[in-house]
RNA sequence: GCGGGUGUGGCCAAAAUGGCAAAGGCGGCUGGCUUAGAACCAGCAGAUUGGGAGUUCGAAUCUCCCCACCCGCACCA
């Protein structure tokens, strides 16, 4: 009652919290002042701090998703700013790629008009919202300034034979009108077109040696320790590394051979058949004559493909055919029988294997299925013999049988001698297989980095007519012709610029055609985070200095789903730029975190499912701060988060409370706290006050530093919040003094900054802040003033409470002890009764037990 | 099938190393202020932590089994 009085007796300091006032106007004072978020020169004697969020694709609409990861950068890197480090927090543009020439189809707008547009307005949402970008050094992927170092790094892979063109089933999109690569296919439909089923096509295609660093790739995942464990697991799978044997067979009567991978090359004894991918050389050379063969083959290849486009290659049985003809086991010189089966893939591993029914699974199966026989060659080492269930899986401890020279070893030293022996006799050698393929790049698209070759058509000496040649560097960069026709069929469209295609041979002059396919988008956000250190270089990609100043990235910020596709190519691409000497860092970045979804009614945010919720609607009803607060408040960052709009109503009440509390003590917060509140008075609500603050402060810190739980950060503020409102009578009788709730205010308002930066701005101005709030030392607190100087110590009884007996803090065992059996509800419990044994877990707790 | 994750009041969620039957928010309820509502303010109620077993003086937390949901990979030789 009084409180509501003073209020409005209040002056004009007094108003209500309103976001739509403030946020604004500080707004455009932050839009002023271009210094604002910049990072400073490596001379700047502070540590650096890189604090990356994934840059978006340009739709035009920032959704929740962005939000939510842009907040949680944004609140690290004013945290850091405030911890004194030189920060960079950059942002860009991923501005290449399929959807601007949909929208010119569909709006006739030429692709770049769009895609600038709809760069303007996600950066004016991500200026509202206030975020702490160093907006000097954006870097929009789709200009000529950052693509020619595309091209530039194409030209330097093609010398260096990391790309290179080859013809090749490939993964076609109908939709798209365009490969994809390997990675952008998810369960046989396309990852743009979820219900677009991928073709196989065979084209000539440009592409990324990735699997040349295969190994690194897999090994440096056990250095990125700041990386979730999924993450790695996820890329490790996707490599898919695979040790084992290849061996030649001998196709009995032919001159063919047939090898085969094979990890367990201990079992090959056991070894009854050998198994042919339908699109196997070999297969096809016997259905050549062999019509009945010929005409399995093509059934099951067709069946293959139906199942594919249904999306459902599990369901469909394992089956195949005898091809009547015989291969010859090199280590026993066996025949055994050729078959052609529709579960063998013809591109992994060599697209054959032997199949050893009594040590696999699938093998057994399928053996099972067609009466072939089974012959065990594997036992457990100190089992009887032929002892167990076939099949037999097992390496460990185990040792073969009925294997020749080899009977008796164990199945790991009988791989290492059987693929030594191969290697010796000429017939066979140790292999490494892996899941990863090359990366294709090219795109049969407009809106993407043109490849810089061109095809030289008459040729000229080394170069036979219609030869690759690469464009020379310095005619670059090659500039996407502006005027286009984009149709959504035939080909790429640059095929139909006359003035783009129609060129001359760089080396010899004459009349040559320039390539038409464009790169993958992915090639763009593999590197554009070093361009982000040095973007306005026109003379390189990036400066060697700035970049091993800025890297590793020290914090990476995404979603999980780009866990395989941008982040291995990343990974690649660092490589690549580190033995062409530009930089010194294996990896790309040290800690990796991967933001959850948001969810609406159960759901992730989807405009199919009209279940999206509009940042700009949230934020003209609540304010950014409340919005980008409540992103950060409602889960924890790494789990996926349920959008309540409630909730959003909430945190702007919270803030609210902030604002009314600030305003109405503004004057004595204001007041320089002269001297240091350690010596301030001892009245029970202050020292209470100030404990909750101290606790606050440790809590908050530690929290940043570590796993980044923002959602307990701001449930500890508005704990401290509840604690100053419930103190409020004694702050207005002045019990506790005006330097208190000086140091209250000022500490509330500096841990707010990094979630609510616009209140936090609005209220250290308020109370006559100096200098920019985030850029004020974050505060560190006092451990004496944080510690209870009483506790409260709970006595069990077998567990169970009976009382709560408070002593001094830090007394010792005995001194707890005593206390705790000295209680008169601790004697009467104890009445009658034994007590067997006593635990004291100073500052924590009494147990009593008691028969 | 394999790998990973999650399961705490009506809802979202918190609880280093096991230690007061469990923070904070939303929603609900009561009261104040209001012509009334909204907003605001004060206060209240509400959970034995998916199920079961075990280890322990003591388990949301550790172990084992089971159930449910989610996410990756999936005929990889």
């Amino acid at each position: 009652m009084d409180m509501s009085e003073s209020a409005r007796s209040g002056s004009e300091a007094q108003q209500r919290y309103n976001p739509a006032e403030i946020e604004p106007k500080w707004q455009a004072r932050w839009d002023a002042d271009e210094r604002l978020y910049a990072a400073e020169g490596h001379d700047s004697g502070k540590p650096k701090f890189y604090c990356l969020e994934m840059l978006p694709y340009p739709s035009g609409q920032l959704h929740m998703g962005h939000v939510r990861n842009y907040a949680i950068g944004d609140a690290l890197a004013r945290f850091m700013w405030m911890r004194g480090y030189n920060v960079l927090h950059p942002m860009g543009w991923d501005a290449f790629g399929l959807p601007a020439e949909n929208a010119a189809l569909k709006n006739n707008t030429p692709p770049a008009e769009w895609t600038l547009a709809n760069i303007a307005a996600m950066r004016r949402q991500m200026r509202r919202m206030g975020l702490s970008y160093d907006w000097a050094t954006e870097v929009t992927t789709c200009l000529p300034d950052y693509y020619r170092w595309n091209q530039w790094f194409f030209l330097k892979m093609y010398q260096r034979g990391l790309a290179y063109r080859k013809k090749s089933k490939v993964n076609w999109c109908p939709e798209c009108q365009t490969v994809l690569a390997n990675e952008q296919v998810i369960d046989g439909k396309c990852w743009r077109h979820e219900d677009t089923v991928v073709e196989q096509r065979d084209l000539t295609q440009w592409f990324l040696r990735i699997t040349q660093y295969a190994d690194e790739l897999l090994s440096g995942l056990d250095t990125l320790e700041g990386w979730p464990e999924k993450v790695r697991t996820m890329q490790r799978n996707w490599i898919g590394r695979s040790e084992g044997t290849a061996v030649d067979f001998a196709v009995d009567g032919a001159a063919e051979k047939i090898t085969v991978f094979t990890t367990r090359v201990d079992t090959i004894f056991g070894a009854t058949s050998v198994q042919l991918a339908p699109e196997h050389p070999v297969a096809r050379s016997f259905a050549a004559c062999d019509p009945a063969l010929a005409g399995k083959i093509e059934e099951m290849i067709a069946q293959q493909k139906a199942a594919r486009e249904a999306g459902d290659m599990g369901a469909i049985e394992k089956h195949g055919v005898a091809t009547g003809r015989f291969a010859i086991n090199p280590y026993n010189g066996e025949r055994v029988p050729i078959w052609v089966a529709n579960y063998i893939l013809a591109d992994y591993g060599t697209g054959a294997i032997m199949s050893v029914p009594a040590h696999d699974e699938r093998d057994f199966e399928f053996a099972g299925k067609y009466g072939l026989p089974v012959r065990r060659v594997i036992v457990p080492k100190d089992g009887a013999n032929g002892a167990g269930d076939l099949p037999y899986t097992a390496e460990e401890d185990s040792v073969l049988v009925d294997s020749g020279q080899w009977t008796g070893e164990s199945c790991v030293a009988a791989q290492q001698a059987m693929s030594a022996f191969a290697e010796a006799n000429g017939f066979g050698t140790a292999t490494v297989t892996y899941r990863l393929k090359d990366w294709g790049v090219s795109r049969q698209r407009y809106w993407g980095t043109p490849i810089p070759m061109v095809y030289c058509e008459k040729g000229h000496a080394g170069i036979e007519p219609g030869g690759i040649v690469p464009v020379p560097e310095s005619a670059l960069p090659i500039v996407l012709p502006a005027q286009v026709e984009i149709t959504q069929q035939g080909g790429s469209p640059l095929g139909r610029v006359a003035s783009f295609v129609n060129t001359t041979c760089p080396v010899c002059g004459g009349a040559a055609r320039r390539e038409t396919d464009t790169m993958d988008t992915f090639v763009d956000s593999s590197w554009y985070f070093y361009r982000y250190t040095d973007s306005k270089n026109s003379a390189e990609a990036f400066s060697s200095d700035k970049a091993n100043y800025w890297f590793p990235i020290d914090q990476y910020i995404g979603g999980v789903e780009h866990a395989i596709l941008h982040l291995i190519y990343s990974r690649f691409w660092t490589k690549v730029m580190r033995d062409l000497g530009m930089i010194r860092n294996d990896e790309p970045a040290a800690r990796l975190f991967t933001q959850g979804m948001v969810i609406k009614d159960g759901a992730k945010m989807s405009k199919s499912k009209g279940n999206v919720v509009s940042p700009d609607d949230m934020i003209a009803r609540y304010g950014a701060d409340a919005t980008r607060m409540y992103a950060l408040f409602a889960a924890p960052p790494d789990r996926d988060l349920e959008w309540q709009e409630e909730g959003v109503a909430g945190v702007s009440r919270f803030l609210s409370r902030v604002h009314r509390l600030t305003m109405k003590y503004s004057e004595s917060a204001g007041q320089r706290v002269s001297e240091s509140a350690t010596n301030a008075g001892t009245g029970s609500a202050e020292q209470a006050l100030l404990r909750k603050l101290h606790q606050t402060i440790t809590k908050i810190t530690m929290d940043f530093s570590g796993r980044w739980h923002f959602n307990t950060c701001i449930a500890a503020i508005m704990e401290l919040v509840n604690a100053i409102v419930a103190s409020e009578p004694q702050m207005d009788s002045g019990e506790v003094p005006a330097a208190v709730a000086a140091e209250l205010f000022r500490n509330l308002t500096l841990m707010l900054a990094p979630f609510a930066p616009f209140l936090a701005a609005e209220l250290w101005e308020t109370m006559g802040g100096e200098g920019a709030v985030f850029r004020v030392s974050w505060p560190v607190a006092d451990e004496g003033l944080a510690r209870e100087n009483e506790v409260e110590i709970p006595v069990q009884s077998n567990g169970k409470l009976v009382t709560v007996v408070k002593v001094p803090a830090g007394s010792d065992e005995a001194t707890i002890k005593a206390a705790a059996l000295a209680d008169a509800k601790v004697v009467a419990r104890l009445e009658g009764k034994t007590v067997v044994k006593v635990i004291v877990v100073p500052g924590k707790l009494v147990n009593l037990v008691v028969k």
